[in-house]
DNA sequence: AACGTCGGTTCAATATGTGAACCATATCAG
DNA sequence: CTGATATGGTTCACATATTGAACCGACGTT
């Protein structure tokens, strides 16, 4: 691993709820050498990435970061384009919903809304998605690159006891991601979550990433689930046309088909 | 230098006049060889910091980054605390605005906001602000820690036929700057820009920033600068009271004093 | 005053980064 | 078709930059 990365990984341990970090404690959560863990900082600061808080020396993430936001958000301007959208999805399913989008081998979270009808709900607070445990994740491995697929065996991390452990059992779900235009994680990454997906595209017509909603799972009906479904299709489509693509004929056909299927089910039960 | 910051410095490329970057072409940018350039950026992709356009393999920013900037704004909410108070300077002064912080020796922008209301217009599109060339750096100079005075004089860069050279003449302007309470750059750092701005504090006490107008040159008039100085204590106020801070006393005094001083001018011009 | 913790520094050992030369591929002119 | 010149990416011998145990001074508690 080359220093540049591990240095990179320190920011990963500044989050909103510890958005402050002093020195020693950082190494003991980075489990790094003092000495080495203070240049990597002194390195982040000159580039403007951390500041000191003067009152406390403690580190936070510095100002350097909002330029470089910026220009990436001209670059390429997805957050913009899925914002308004998510709204709507939250507003309609009444659940918390956000988007991710992939980058190389990794599946980011790009914007989150938190619904505000229940009192309990979904948070999404991660770094990135892992591909074999989330649902934006399987629909990544679904629609995505194959070159996905070596670097999500790579890493079956358990994170429940209904995750996804072995390959086969991960081609299979994937299959079945294919199959319906959907992406499931049923209490995959966290105990009480239950996340639905689908999967958004760009102006190259590639997948660019995916809509998803996270509902805690105890709330998690048939009829909750058919109504997700319908509403991220539609915000799938606007997201997709935000960002300059359409959605391929396969996955219209794939959510055509595995939608009419639960409105039988749901007719008949 | 470490490889490190060597590897950050490469960000620096990516702008929003050019958003995009191969390889070859970055290495001649940067002067540095391809190689080395290609293990840096496979850092910063692993990171997320860039990614690759798949189409053209082309390097940009990565997703990473919006997270990141995220949790620096919601740890020191400063931005938006900037922002409507420079709409109002651009409105009233009908000159480019901008607002920047200083991290570590280093003057960053923040926001800046062009105004409309005329053909010709100062923009804002730097990196950072030297702090011995610019109305902001000086500002830092003169009312932010003094451990920024040998980072100034050990960059004294030249960048037009009337920026500052010597330690000398920074020691009086920057002296100036005290006495006045404004920071002045009169075409300084660009050939036909001339700055003014005004200190700003945190909630400290500290000087964090500065907020600052940019005049193009055969515009500025001693009634402009009036117009300008005055707008710039109103913003300077509202801005360190967003960012929980109060204007110290003498910063006070010497606005004061430099502006009956200057409506005295005013008046008998 | 003894102790623990903090941010920061030193220096020998060596892991790590470096760049000239190389490859495969694509584009273009003749 | 062929040779020239781009591109992004890879290799390997070499040496330079990174590493961490031990250390320092400052601060706050006991």
């Amino acid at each position: 691993m080359s220093s540049t990365t591990k240095t990179l990984e320190l920011l990963a341990y500044f989050t909103p709820a510890q958005p402050e970090i002093g020195l020693s404690q950082l190494c003991r959560q980075a489990g790094r050498d003092k000495a080495t863990t203070y240049r990597h900082l002194q390195a982040l600061e000159d580039a403007g990435f951390v500041e000191q808080n003067p009152a406390t020396k403690h580190y936070r993430l510095g100002p350097a970061l909002l330029q470089l936001a910026q220009i990436r958000e001209e670059t390429v301007p997805r957050k913009a384009g899925a914002e308004t959208v998510l709204d709507g999805l939250v507003d309609t399913t009444g659940e918390t919903a956000h988007v991710s989008v992939l980058s190389g081998t990794t599946v980011y979270p790009l914007v989150s809304r938190e619904s505000q009808h229940h009192s309990t709900r979904a948070i999404i607070d991660v770094q990135s998605f892992p591909l074999h445990a989330t649902a934006s994740g399987l629909c990544a491995l679904a629609f995505g690159p194959s070159g996905l697929w070596p670097a999500a065996v790579a890493r079956l991390q358990v994170f429940t006891g209904r995750t996804i452990a072995t390959e086969d059992a991960l081609r299979q779900t994937v299959e079945a991601v294919r199959h319906s235009g959907f992406g499931r994680s049923d209490r995959c990454y966290e105990d009480d979550i239950q996340g639905v997906s689908a999967p958004v595209f760009d102006q190259s017509g590639r997948f660019a990433g995916a809509v998803s909603v996270a509902c805690v799972a105890s709330r998690f009906s048939p009829s909750l689930e058919a109504k997700v479904k319908e509403n991220l299709i539609e915000a799938s489509r606007d997201i997709t046309r935000n960002w300059g693509g359409t959605v391929p004929a396969e996955i219209e056909a794939a959510w055509a088909t595995s939608l009419s299927r639960s409105n039988v089910l749901e007719s008949t039960s």
